[in-house]
DNA sequence: TTTTGATCATCC
DNA sequence: GGATGATCAAAA
């Protein structure tokens, strides 16, 4: 079965409401496909099942997996404390002709402009045909929020710029970390050295720490109150 | 236990 | 090779 585009944020919505509470067999099967045995060589497995339990568009393009309604998909792996497991990946960070980089104009900030983030069991002591996906939030920077990720962003792409890329560690940036972001150890991409001469360095990433997506949700219960 | 650095599948 | 989707596993 292949679960048509969302025609309106409303109806993305609504599906996402809908498979809350399923476990993953049961999307596995309504798509026709099998669940894994785990996911060691599988790391995109979950991701992919929601994705196309959502309707998401065709992958594999630098855009917004709802890019008519503006909307990044993210599942979230959570623990049985309703905390994330792992950091999550926003995109890929441009090493090299990075003059002029601003946050507005970013990658980074075009992704998180808009974020459907939905939860899914990932306790290691639950079988993955039986982790249940949670109720979505669809979420959006808020102005706090927005100027730290800002500020790690204007922090790390300067480094970048200026040539210390080699140098960066994960340890740097409030909410957004930069990480290799590769096939292996062995992956290289074009940067450039503090002379501003060309060098090969391993690919990276632009992550957000998972203490920050666990406010998002801890904050998801507190606007629900009111 | 948590975090950083490394790695895996698939598609084009 | 580089984009998408992430989690694994060694180190701290």
């Amino acid at each position: 079965m292949e679960v048509r585009p969302p025609l309106s944020e409303a109806e993305l919505l609504a599906r996402a409401d809908a498979i809350a509470g399923r476990t993953l067999a049961f999307l596995a099967t309504r798509l026709d496909r099998d669940v894994p045995p785990d996911l060691t060589r599988h790391k995109g497995w979950v991701g992919n099942l929601v994705e196309d339990a959502l309707g998401a568009w065709a992958r594999t393009r630098p855009e917004p997996d709802f890019p008519r309604l503006g909307i990044e998909l993210k599942t979230l792996p959570i623990d049985a404390a309703g905390k994330p497991r792992e950091s999550t990946f926003v995109c890929k960070a441009a090493l090299a002709d990075v003059g002029g980089s601003t946050w507005a104009t970013s990658t980074v900030a075009k992704k998180l402009r808009r974020v459907l983030w939905v939860p899914v069991e990932a306790d290691k002591a639950t079988p993955l045909a039986e982790r249940r996906v949670g109720t979505p939030l669809l979420w959006s920077p808020s102005a706090d929020q927005e100027a730290i990720l800002e500020a790690d962003f204007e922090e790390l792409a300067q480094l970048i710029e200026e040539g210390w890329v080699a140098s960066v560690t994960a340890h740097r940036g409030r909410y957004l970390q930069l990480r290799p972001k590769g096939a292996s150890a062995a992956s290289r991409a074009r940067g450039i050295d503090e002379h501003g001469a060309p060098i090969a360095t391993p690919p990276r990433g632009f992550y957000l720490r998972r203490t920050f997506t666990a406010a998002l949700l801890a904050e998801r219960f507190v606007v629900a109150r009111r």
